[in-house]
RNA sequence: GCCCGAAUGGUGGAACUGGUAGACACAAGGGACUUAAAAUCCCUCGGCGGCAACGCUAUGCCGGUUCAAUUCCGGCUUCGGGCACCA
């Protein structure tokens, strides 16, 4: 048998053994608890790259451990296979995004294979696949039934270079997250699904998910932006309607001197006077043609225009003008503030810029307030002040007691408000799912029945590159029937938003085979919700959202009976080398092909377990490879040159052992502990590798020459291969086959260690004089405190330390530490 | 501006509910083996002082609580992330 660790022949073997034995399949079982294991599943670019090995190696190792401690592990892959890149790398190569992306998968698949990943295989889907993506039209269908799947008109974002609009997930910093163009508005007749019905929901559950990381939470709750306020209305002078305007601070109502409306305000030009309607048309044009993103930024020159009409503040009777200003958005709120210079800095700047009154009605403690000297709003709690029946109350009392005074007058209500937008799904882009949609002339937009369904997206398109979709350009495609009246139709053009299908994947894994539905209830009510997910930061908001507003779709349709997808999740960091992002166009990416030909997939999960904690940002490093590399190197031979004496072990008799078996075998077994810990509670990986390492330095040089050595050491690499089995699964196999175990590793339930095996027989204590190390005794466990108290005080060194000093306490932790404290 | 994180040797990191700071690994230096190299094995490795035993000092900075603080509290600094004319 070789004596060198090859790890190419080992890996190829048992991955083989592993497909051909269907090792990894699992199905529903009643005996077994459940276990849902699922990394987010990749988009198939062309080849894996170090931020998948990390993802799916974590995911691995979790899996391959509950499997050990008897859950019954579900562990899908698949391929998130629709989108732009496919398109794009269709025009260029004049091939078909079906054809780039089929291939990617293949390459992609082949080389998650040779990592050694245990995945149900038989679960694989693609998101292309008309096998998935007609279940999703068959959903939107019953989505626009309820209404959740909606067409508006409205401002949407559209990205130039990708010619499609987005989402306002998918615009980061006023670019596109995809191709990082600048990103402007476009006014069009789009698709919603209307994720605002269920913000009160995502956001109260937020508060029930607490196997995930607070930091998503909070991002995901910032996104959906809960405040909570008053609607007023103010009467408009010489007419009987009012303008609603919504509020956090209703407490300064009686500061309110003015009005700010949106430009795009739908009674903007009714309010208007005719003298005044030259310059305020001009206003509103201008603002039309600003691009939005640039004019909601933050350092864009506040702006307006009076439109010559007054309305009268509810609580003071005082005269308001009503203006347009360019920082007041349509879209949140009801596009109309009341506007108080004196407590909110863009009312301070506009109503300097156009010398409108300022009014004090919050006086901080300490300080006077004059508006003829401030220099800036303050925006603070303070004393109500100019306020009528509330002044002197605490302003932060007063928001409760003036929206109950307005209120109970029917001058207004409280109210909430979200920041949430509802999800625009409609993408000008072929290589999606098809809206399954008819437009007639007669009847409107109408459904396409269910025994159309689905809408197949053909493949003999034209790309040329330019000019939006080639679906629009499709006579055979678009010119249809409509199926209520049979007279000539057009057929939506437009295509599903790519997030859309990962908004379910992790359902249809539960049931990727059934066909006479959506989903298998029962299979989906059996596998969810997902136990672990694991994924990056970077769909803190986008995906993790959309993901679950569809479960709770889902259930509100009588297809699952989940309420969340993901019961944990783990977020990890990025892959780094040299201080930044591997990227191609840095130059700094590892190839995993390159890593697993010259080391091996064990030495490449390793180390990407090993070098930092998964949560964290893993900084790449050859050498740390090499030196995980070595590592298995060292457990292969140590295996091997104990060989002959473990397989002529006799059995372990545990009750007797000298002292020095027994501290041997204490190491194995706080080992065990230590890694099963780190494994179950935490999934600190780095720390339990590294527990291994200590103990195969302990290993290494031991010899013993006495008749149960044999045993111990049999007991110790048996322990050793069981508890690397998660983390390098192929070396382990090899490594238990050749101790001559007939039956593979990954049917051996993980080890337990032995509770009178940990028990330390002697305890190293410390000994402190206020607080500073000063010596160290050893003693026998079970010492008593006031023995160990004795021992201490009569240490030499300790006697140094306190010498002319009284001795006023003594601290005692059990079997650890004593200090005392002397003066 | 608001809201989250983070900061520990030359480097990645460890220290779990306050109790030996620096586990484990990488790099570096020295040595053994070798004709030589690679591989492997052994030793040293935060800083300052000392031949040494050992002492002092040290977890971004300043202060506090405590017998005891990397850990808890208050105030800063720097870096990373999210949100942002959201009324």
């Amino acid at each position: 048998m070789e004596q060198k660790y090859s790890p190419k022949e080992i890996e190829q073997k048992w991955q083989s053994i592993w497909e051909n034995e269907k090792t990894f399949k699992v199905s529903a079982d009643g005996n077994k608890p459940k276990y849902y294991l699922l990394e987010m599943f990749p988009y198939p670019s062309g080849r894996i790259h170090m931020g998948h090995v990390r993802n799916y190696s974590i995911g691995d190792v979790i899996g391959r451990f509950k499997r050990m401690r008897g859950f019954n592990v579900m562990h899908p892959m698949g391929w998130d296979a629709f989108g732009m890149p496919a398109e794009n790398a269709a025009i260029q190569n004049k091939s078909h995004p079906a054809t780039w992306t089929h291939e990617n998968i293949a390459y992609m698949r082949n080389q998650i294979k040779k990592m050694g990943f245990s995945y149900d295989w038989d679960r694989e889907l693609a998101t292309c696949d008309l096998d998935y993506y007609r279940w999703e039209q068959k959903l939107f269908l019953e989505m626009f039934a309820k209404g959740l799947a909606y067409k508006k008109t409205s401002f949407v974002n559209w990205c130039p270079k990708c010619e499609t609009v987005l989402a306002n997930e998918q615009v980061e910093d006023g670019g596109c997250w995809r191709c990082d163009s600048e990103v402007n508005q476009k006014e069009l007749d789009q698709w919603f699904f209307r994720i605002t019905d269920y913000a009160e929901e995502l956001l109260e559950n937020t508060f029930k998910l607490p196997g995930w990381p607070e930091r998503v939470l909070v991002m995901q709750r910032n996104w959906i932006g809960k405040s909570f306020g008053c609607e007023i209305d103010f009467p408009v002078e010489n007419s009987s309607q009012s303008i609603r305007v919504f509020t956090t601070r209703q407490d300064t109502v009686f500061g309110a001197t003015f009005m700010s409306l949106a430009p795009e305000h739908p009674r903007a030009l009714e309010l208007t006077t005719t003298e005044r309607r030259d310059e305020v048309a001009g206003f509103i044009d201008k603002i039309r043609k600003t691009d939005r993103i640039k004019r909601t930024a933050d350092d864009f020159e506040k702006e307006g225009v009076f439109t010559g009409s007054y309305c009268t503040n509810p609580l003071t009777g005082a005269r308001m003008p009503i203006f347009l200003a360019n920082f007041v958005l349509m879209d949140y709120g009801t596009g109309a503030v009341m506007a108080v210079p004196s407590h909110d800095q863009r009312d301070f700047e506009f109503a300097k810029k156009y010398n409108l009154p300022f009014k004090v009605v919050i006086q901080p403690a300490g300080t006077f307030l004059d508006p003829l000297t401030m220099s800036e709003a303050y925006t603070e709690a303070g004393i109500m002040t100019n306020s009528g029946q509330f002044d002197g109350q605490q302003s932060n009392d007063a928001k409760e007691a003036i929206a109950d005074f307005l209120q109970a007058r029917n001058k207004g209500a409280k109210t909430v408000n979200f920041r949430l937008r509802d999800w625009g799904i409609s993408r000008q882009r072929y290589w999606g799912n098809p809206i399954p949609v008819i437009y007639c002339g007669y009847c409107g937009v109408v459904p396409v029945p269910e025994a159309d369904l689905p809408v197949v997206l053909p493949k003999d398109v034209a790309f040329s590159g330019e000019g939006g979709s080639p679906l629009a350009r499709m006579d055979s495609f678009v010119h249809c029937s409509c199926p209520v009246c049979g007279k000539a139709a057009r057929r939506e053009t437009d295509t599903m938003d790519t997030f859309v299908q990962s908004s379910w994947y992790f359902l249809r894994f539960c049931c990727p085979d059934f066909n006479s539905g959506i989903l298998d209830r029962d299979s989906v009510d059996y596998w969810m919700s997902v136990d672990q997910y694991i994924g990056g930061i970077e769909h803190a908001v986008l995906h993790l959202l959309y993901a679950r507003f569809f479960t709770k779709v889902m259930r509100d349709l009588g297809h699952i009976s989940a309420d969340e997808p993901f019961i944990n999740l783990l977020t990890q960091g990025m892959v780094i080398k040299d201080g930044a992002k591997m990227s191609k166009s840095k130059g700094n990416v590892v190839d995993p092909d390159a890593l697993i030909s010259k080391y091996g997939a064990d030495t490449a999960r390793l180390f990407s377990l090993f070098a930092a904690p998964p949560e964290k940002d893993l900084d790449w490093n050859d050498q740390g490879v090499e030196g995980s590399f070595r590592f298995l190197s060292r457990i292969w031979k140590l295996v091997h040159d104990r060989l002959d004496m473990i397989q002529g072990a006799r059995p372990l008799d545990a009750g007797s052992l000298s002292a020095e078996e027994r501290a041997l075998r204490r190491a194995v077994h706080k080992t065990i502990r230590k890694v099963s810990e780190d494994l179950e509670e935490r999934f600190h990986f780095n720390t339990a590798i590294a527990s291994v390492m200590e103990l195969l330095n302990i290993l290494q040089p031991a010899a013993l020459s006495t008749p149960q050595f044999p045993a111990i050491m049999k007991e110790a690499l048996q322990s050793v291969i069981l508890l690397m089995a998660p983390f390098v699964p192929h070396i382990t196999e090899e490594l238990w086959q050749r101790l001559g175990n007939s039956e593979h590793l990954t049917q051996i339930a993980w080890p337990d260690y032995d509770r009178s095996a940990v028990v330390d027989e002697e305890l190293l204590v410390v000994v402190q004089v206020n607080g500073k190390l000063r010596s160290k005794i050893t003693v026998a466990a079970g010492t008593s405190e006031d023995e160990l108290k004795t021992l201490s005080l009569a240490d030499e060194k300790v006697a140094q330390f306190i010498e002319g000093l009284t001795v006023r306490k003594v601290i005692c932790v059990q079997g650890k530490l004593v200090n005392i404290v002397a003066g």
